[in-house]
DNA sequence: CTAATTTCTGACCGTGCGGCCAGAAAACAG
DNA sequence: CTGTTTTCTGGCCGCACGGTCAGAAATTAG
């Protein structure tokens, strides 16, 4: 149960990838309302039918675009956060992988935003449960405690100050859409600044 | 130009925001997605055509929603932000008054989240132009310029922690949403203790 | 009261949606 | 090569959408 056992052909494994590219691209640009299946094909080059041909429907798809955004986004910061040592330091290695792959695709985070915020599965519901969001502020969750056991960190709420964190950057992609000659990299250094004073142990 | 001169009837007033309530209510608990003008007419027990009567079509109604519900939170936030004397405790005001708003209505943010973030009009296109977000942030854009030239606050860019504020802030609405049994005045010394720690002046 | 105006209903469009499928085409296996 | 499976096309279906409208109902004015 859970995978099937049967590995992907290469087709499948191009199809799906190159179809969610195309979803991402689509909502990135023009809005989840104007997301529909007809235009992600088309921007994908393919007809309608493949897309129900690789994805169990439209819902199946948002998903696994947000899937597909989030792994790629583990993958590219978990080497870069496990590199450092201190509760500290893993903050603001946290801080600027996330800044640095969001810079680096600002469409597929847009899309995953407005995705989660604002799709509406076919039943109703939500395409998520409520949960899911707190395996993001999890790891978070994590640091703080161990800063704060360490003696490193001040003491706050670990879960106010995680999805504080979360806030302050899942509120760049919709900005630098807008304004793309923003530099995230001082960006970041900023956000390292800010949130290293705010965890920062008082010098009474 | 601009507003016609003649006044709304006690009655026009008083579907409009009948209607903006339903509406604002069936997204918050629906989503974005499911907030057909059928459902929300069948909310407010009118019939479908009494919306188009009174709005100019889905944009118009979307677009009061948030332009009404933005109003009532400037109207209730604005005294007790100008009661405070320096800009820490201005801004610790903010912090407190905006999230007793949220604790207060917070259908109603949750609607504004779903249409800024998830509604895309009937032309493609934004609902919004780029610049119009940037009205909110430039009230805390003024308020940390002028505390770091009394030297209340640290040297940081003011439009970063701006927007890490209004990050912070629009969090809550979603998280609420899910977990309400979270409480959000705790929630909120929380925030003015983090924000103090970010913004206070280094004491060397 | 009647007449004029505002407000409302319920049915009705045209459109685009997600999903489906029969058969063509391509890839693969023997 | 032939037969089989995978992949793709283009058109079709039923449906719900946003918007419109003629006429009914309610309200207001004289």
């Amino acid at each position: 149960m859970g995978q099937p056992a049967e590995e992907l052909s290469f087709i499948e494994r191009a199809r799906r990838t190159q179809i969610i590219g195309a979803a991402a691209a689509t909502i990135a640009e023009d809005g989840i309302g104007q997301a529909s299946l007809a235009r992600i094909a088309k921007r994908a080059g393919v007809s309608k039918g493949v897309v129900s041909y690789h994805f169990a429907g439209k819902d199946d798809l948002m998903k696994q675009v947000v899937l597909a955004v989030y792994e790629a986004g583990a993958a590219a910061m978990t080497p870069v956060i496990q590199a450092a040592t201190t509760p500290r330091d893993r903050l603001a290695a946290y801080l600027r992988s996330n800044v640095a792959y969001i810079a680096a695709n600002p469409e597929a985070l847009q899309a995953v935003i407005e995705i989660v915020s604002g799709y509406s599965p076919e039943g109703g519901g939500r395409l998520f449960a409520p949960g899911d969001d707190e395996v993001i502020a999890d790891f978070l969750v994590g640091l703080f405690r161990e800063g704060q056991q360490d003696g490193s960190f001040r003491d706050f709420d670990p879960l106010v100050m995680a999805h504080t964190v979360r806030g302050a950057i899942d509120v760049i992609a919709p900005r630098h859409a807008r304004h793309p000659e923003i530099d995230l990299e001082a960006y970041a250094e900023e956000l390292v600044a800010l949130f290293d004073a705010a965890t920062r142990r008082e010098s009474s």
